[in-house]
DNA sequence: GATGAATGAGATTTCATTCAT
DNA sequence: TATGAATGAAATCTCATTCAT
């Protein structure tokens, strides 16, 4: 089944989202469009599989930064939480833009929605921990920091940056949410 | 061709992208599908059409906002743009996220880049107007500010934020960016 | 007229037998499809007129041999008709092979009855005039000689012979036919 | 997927070579259009592989001949050649005016190519073992012969001769070509 | 007359899905 | 359980022909 979804995003790189067909899958995961149709009923299960899978690894992932990051400086926290997810796009750049574009064919506001609540869970909990700050109402806030980096990172990938600008942009993103989390803080008396 | 433009929008909100096709836009609007392939020589050259005019009026506004805020303290700008950007995207906010799905089909870098290069020439411009600032390099600084405006809002309509959630988000949005071009400034002797 | 008869075998030899369109051909003419449309009343006719032309020239040519070959001996009017038809066809080889095409589209029996009885007739003209034979049953030897000459000619062309292959087949043609003539014929006390 | 090429052929003499089409040609075979994709990749290929076929058959039938005239008297190998030949077109005459047809679709030189060499060789190979006759020079000889005899029967197919000018036809090509060999023949000491 | 935009039937091809082996 | 040939609905696109201007 990884090899199922592996072949999945390697069609869709090679060949593109309207030319990701079940056989040509199943072709390049090495089994037949049978065996294919016993683990997916159909092809919108494979791809929100797909997707359900990177979404839960990618949560994963800044679960485990948020987790790491319990009791740190609000400062570091936002710093931990842009490189995470910024790594985590640009490891596999390609493979990000893929799942990107897989998603046409698919209704994912479900996928979006779990993620969102997993992520909102796992950084107000870490927010909470931060020993230079109290926020008044956190949840704003974070739909704040959490829109705001995540929409970015997307956006910068879309403009496709220059290696620099990318960068520089990560920088200046932090600097932002570090400045912005400051400004919302009523301190830690 | 407006109303082939129209048609493909209705078609794109009621049968979702995967479901867009030559016939059913010509058909949705009143035209045969001869008539259609007269003007566009096949369906990524619809959609290609379509998003061009669509970024196209969506950097006319943007230029007249930034055009009327010469000379406005940065502040103000920041406030304008993301008031423009936002009620663009909102006004007809299902247009607005039928468009970003359409887009799949495409090979739409020369589109974003255009768009990019207008609103940046733009919003750069208008920065060096302000009284109350002076910008050390303000390329770098534009392109924060901008992809993090167009990133956020993109994403607060992925998301399906709430009424409430959005009217809060635009507000954070506007103070974060406000802070982080006061914090850019050299000052204005 | 011509002009359209022309475009229509710049179509077919740029574009191939089956992009041979009304439309290319009127726009390569320089007339509006409407304007065409009063000339020949469907696509097919413009084709048959095409080769009626062409077959029309083809038997003029080949009447004029004959007339100017009346008196001569059957081994010279041998050699004069497959001079001539040679010349005919490789003169502007791609035109006849455009029309060979071309003919696909075609119910071309009535064409080639046509043609087939002007060149009889002009053929068996001259063999009577032959000073040095005189045939018993001119008809048979008259259809054996057109059909052998004529197609030898055509499958010559399919073959795409090298020029000099063509140069010797041609001679070699020549004596066959001559051969030919002189064993049929009885002799002139 | 005999099936499919007899469809074929059925549907391109009911219906025409422009009426020749997919949809049709699965319908007569009674398979669905998907199968035949399966097979042929495009409608092309389908032609391709007829006349393919077609032409492998005949070759066949002409080595046969060929090999089953070894040694025979130069005379008789012309007849025999002939004899098969007109026998092959004639046996069923509108699946050779139907495949005459099909053609134009197709660059079918390389078709006609390999025809020529299998047919070339087996001939030239024949010639070669005639007891009561040596050839200086047995290519162009043979090329003519060849030439002649296809050529003539194609035309005559053409022109649609009537059963009886097709006997005389094939009977006087068959002087011809034998005096044609006589006459170019060096003797056998 | 001449024009050429509009028409829409129809052609080719793809591909998700099924089911006999 | 695995296979992959068969299916056929549906998509894209073409082009002969018409007819209002």
């Amino acid at each position: 089944m990884d090899a199922i979804f592996e072949a999945t995003i390697q069609v869709l790189l090679s060949a593109g989202p309207h030319r990701l067909t079940t056989t040509r899958v199943a072709e390049r995961a090495g089994v037949s469009v049978g065996t294919m149709y016993q683990y997916f009923p159909h092809k919108q299960a494979l791809i929100y599989a797909l997707n359900e899978r990177y979404l839960d690894v990618l949560a994963g992932k800044i679960e485990a930064t948020c987790r790491a990051s319990h009791g740190a400086p609000v400062g570091r926290m936002a710093e931990a939480l842009i490189d995470t997810y910024w790594r985590a796009k640009t490891e596999r750049a390609d493979v990000t833009r893929a799942l990107y574009r897989s998603v046409v064919e698919l209704d994912n506001e479900a996928l979006i929605e779990t993620f969102a609540r997993r992520v909102d869970a796992a950084t107000v909990a870490m927010l909470r921990t931060a020993p230079d700050a109290r926020f008044e109402n956190v949840e704003p806030i974070n739909l704040t920091l959490v829109t705001v980096i995540f929409g970015t990172v997307r956006n910068a990938f879309e403009r496709q940056l220059s290696e620099n600008d990318a960068v520089v942009l990560q920088g200046q993103l932090t600097s932002m949410c570090q400045a912005y989390l400051k400004a919302q803080m009523t301190g830690k008396a």
